[in-house]
DNA sequence: AGCACGCCGACT
DNA sequence: GTCGGCGTGCTC
């Protein structure tokens, strides 16, 4: 009996699978699937098992199998054969595929079992007189302080603890620590009412039912507070009915709390959540769950998209076109890719919802290789709240540089009546770069070469790339002079300005500085849901799915910031967060208002904004594709050479444009080289080719071959994107 | 990836 | 003489 394994080293040249002896105690336990460890090349590994047979004619003697790592872990039949698909569809290394979906707990290379899913809670250890003796003969101190509160609480989190004190204490026989499994807490302030839906949700159900047993693909189109998540939760409920499994992906878990915890409490402990946001251990337990089926429903973020849920009966992506579903690091596949597959697979609907489709989805529906659902109304019937648009170079003449008249009037109303207001600025810091006004000196990052943001409250200087961190001087480096000036406009420094402005609105600010604890998210968004505050300001973390009845304003501060990023999804980018923020004015009884400042009023993407014109930037920017030759017409896909080589990386591109010119069709178009949008990035240089294609018969064929040259080579090396959300 | 093997330079 | 630099090749 031999076995056919893949080795856990992610590399191309060992991308094949080697051949062992299976030992004739493993030959009723072993299956295909199992991690195993083989001896390779004078040590061992760790490896999965992809086909046992009993056929094998290769005259070079085998080694054999030294053990199973772990009986319990088997990829299953679909799995096996998902990675082989990511194989082809991402140009990754099998292995490579097969840990993107195993949690780390379980990872094949090197399994640290990381038990922190413990709390340790501190107790008393002797009686309670003998403390308060202890106290009362005892100056105050951290000790003193930590008895205090056990004598109270009887119990405290290790976490809370000092650890000084807490370590003398222990010495001294007074307390002692127990482990205690960490509990998950469920919310349950909600309710599971019976779901009512409208017509138009009613209309969207039927659609699907009727092909509740095939491998469709249904777009779900509902504008923002259409109620999407309500038709969400009545598939689930009819999947399980028919006694099948469900998996729903989420564009990141801490922004969609509010929904998670209605998915609880309808599901409760038939439901695992899967996300980053776990320890180990709580990944490790989820998804054991799931593979006991001890669950059948599974939410989580792009990675949960693997869960190994074996009888699945609908797949449901919610805000379908975010980016976060695609991985932008080896395997660099796309959730919604891997779903279709499961759904034929399972011969299931795949469901992709958003309120903004993505053009890719929006085209393939209304060619009809999706099934478009449409949801035109706010489930509640409230209209949609007003935009307005305000141009800035107006402004800039009253002068008002960060707020408009308008949305101050607004402001001061919303204050006024005791509703709440949320302010969007898509950057984060105090201001975006300082610069010299005697010599025209910029901080730069000295990695990655991009102006550095400057963060006040540390007084400190930072890479938003690579996390590079400076102490701000005094005076200007370079000509030793008082004049640093600070430039653009940050959260931070929006923070400060409106504090000042309204004194007597509490404001609370949302952005990966404030949010990087585990929980701040939570945190800050119940905080503002209970209204312990007036006005949220944040980055584009604060558009996503959140639903505050009392917020009746949004303000959008300089707009045009996500319109000049030179992409060609800019637009489509700006459009969908704007929408989305939009959207989270006036959601109860109260009607919103959105203010959005601008240097663009005219600008197509703007105006549709204003309208609520999904179909109207659909139809426009569609054009736009159609002549730039860009997705949907056209697929791409990018190569980028990088180095610490800056010379090796730009010799290598253009040798790479040469090649890929003489083997590939005509009808292919080849851009570049050029730098890459991360040309300098923790010291790489990085140079890129975009190829832009509507067939690709010969070309993955190609670019693997072209892999594969460079896979030897150390100077450089490849990253291969097809369909890349960014280049 | 990671280890053995191999072939040259400068050190106890 | 030998220790150790890293270029090359191989791994069932």
């Amino acid at each position: 009996m031999y076995a056919y394994c893949v080795i856990e080293y992610p590399i191309k040249s060992l991308d094949k699978a080697f051949t062992y002896q299976v030992p004739f105690n493993l030959k009723d336990k072993l299956q295909v699937g199992m991690k195993v460890l083989v001896p390779f090349n004078n040590r061992f590994v760790y490896a999965i098992v992809l086909k046992i047979t009993n056929e094998y004619h290769e005259n070079y003697e085998l080694k054999e199998i030294k053990s199973i790592v772990d009986e319990y872990l088997i990829l299953n039949k679909e799995l096996l054969l998902l990675g082989k698909e990511m194989q082809n569809l991402t140009l990754c290394t099998l292995i490579s595929a097969y840990q993107a979906m195993l949690p780390s707990a379980l990872k094949i290379k090197e399994q640290k079992r990381d038990y922190k899913n413990y709390d340790y809670i501190i107790v008393l250890d002797k009686n309670k007189n003998e403390v308060i003796n202890y106290i009362k003969m005892h100056r105050p101190s951290h000790k003193i302080e930590l008895l205090n509160i056990l004598l109270n609480k009887g119990e405290l989190n290790k976490k809370n603890c000092n650890s000084v004190a807490l370590r003398d204490l222990k010495k001294l026989g007074f307390v002692k620590e127990i482990k205690k499994v960490h509990e998950n807490k469920v919310d349950t302030s909600i309710e599971s009412k019976d779901i009512l839906l409208n017509e138009e949700q009613l209309a969207a159900l039927s659609k699907i039912y009727l092909s509740f047993l095939e491998a469709k693909t249904f777009l779900l189109y509902g504008v923002t507070g259409s109620g999407k998540t309500n038709v969400y939760l009545k598939l689930i409920q009819e999947t399980l009915k028919k006694e099948k499994q469900a998996l729903m992906l989420v564009p990141e878990i801490s922004l969609t709390q509010q929904m998670i915890s209605i998915f609880k409490a309808y599901f409760k402990k038939n439901v695992a959540i899967l996300h980053s946001g776990l320890s180990d251990k709580e990944k490790y337990d989820e998804y054991v769950k799931i593979l006991k089926g001890e669950v059948n429903v599974v939410i989580g973020t792009r990675s949960a998209v693997f869960a190994p849920l074996n009888n699945i009966g609908i797949i449901i992506i919610d805000e379908e076109q975010s980016d976060t579903y695609k991985q932008d690091t080896t395997p660099r596949y796309h959730a919604r890719d891997i779903a279709l597959f499961r759904s034929k697979y399972h011969n299931c609907p795949l469901i992709l919802g958003s309120a903004t489709p993505s053009l890719e989805s929006m085209a393939r529906a209304t060619k009809g290789v999706y099934e478009l659902l449409h949801l035109r109304k706010r489930a509640n019937n409230m209209p949609l709240p007003e935009v307005f648009i305000v141009d800035m170079k107006e402004e800039l003449e009253k002068r008002n540089f960060i707020i408009s008249e308008l949305l101050d009037e607004k402001i001061k109303t919303c204050l006024k009546r005791q509703e709440q207001a949320i302010l969007l600025l898509n950057r984060r810091g105090y201001s975006t770069f300082i610069s010299c006004r005697n010599c025209g000196f910029t901080y730069k990052c000295p990695n990655c070469e991009i102006t550095l943001t400057y963060h006040k409250s540390s007084n400190m200087l930072r890479c938003h790339y690579c996390g590079y961190t400076k102490i701000k001087d005094d005076l200007c480096p370079k000509c030793h002079e008082k004049s640093l000036n600070y430039l653009g406009l940050g959260t931070e420094k929006l923070e400060t300005i409106i504090k000042e402005k309204y004194p007597n609105a509490k404001v609370i600010r949302m952005d990966k500085d404030t949010t990087s604890k585990k929980g701040a998210h939570e945190k800050i968004l119940t905080a503002f849901k209970n209204e312990e505050y007036n006005i949220l300001i944040g980055t584009q973390m604060i558009s996503k799915g959140l639903d505050f009845p009392k917020c009746t304003l949004v303000g959008v501060l300089k707009a045009d910031a996500s319109l000049n990023i030179p992409d060609f999804r800019s637009s489509e980018r700006t459009f969908s967060l704007l929408d989305q923020v939009a959207g989270r004015a006036g959601r109860s009884k109260i009607p919103g208002s959105v203010i959005i400042e601008t240097f663009n009023p005219d600008n197509e993407t703007i105006k549709a904004v204003k309208n609520h014109d999904y179909d109207t930037f659909y139809q426009k920017e569609m054009q736009i594709r159609k002549i730039l030759k860009y997705p949907p017409y056209y697929y791409i896909a990018s190569i980028k050479v990088g180095s610490g080589n800056y010379k090796e990386a730009s010799i290598e591109i253009d040798n790479i444009k040469k090649y890929l010119e003489t083997k590939l069709d005509k009808e292919i178009i080849i851009l570049g080289p050029s730098v890459a949008s991360n040309f300098k990035r923790n010291n790489i240089y990085r140079f890129g080719i975009t190829i832009k294609y509507k067939k690709d018969k010969k070309l993955k064929e190609i670019l693997k071959e072209l892999d594969n040259i460079y896979a030897t080579n150390k100077k450089v090396f490849l990253e291969i994107d097809i369909n890349p959300l960014y280049i």
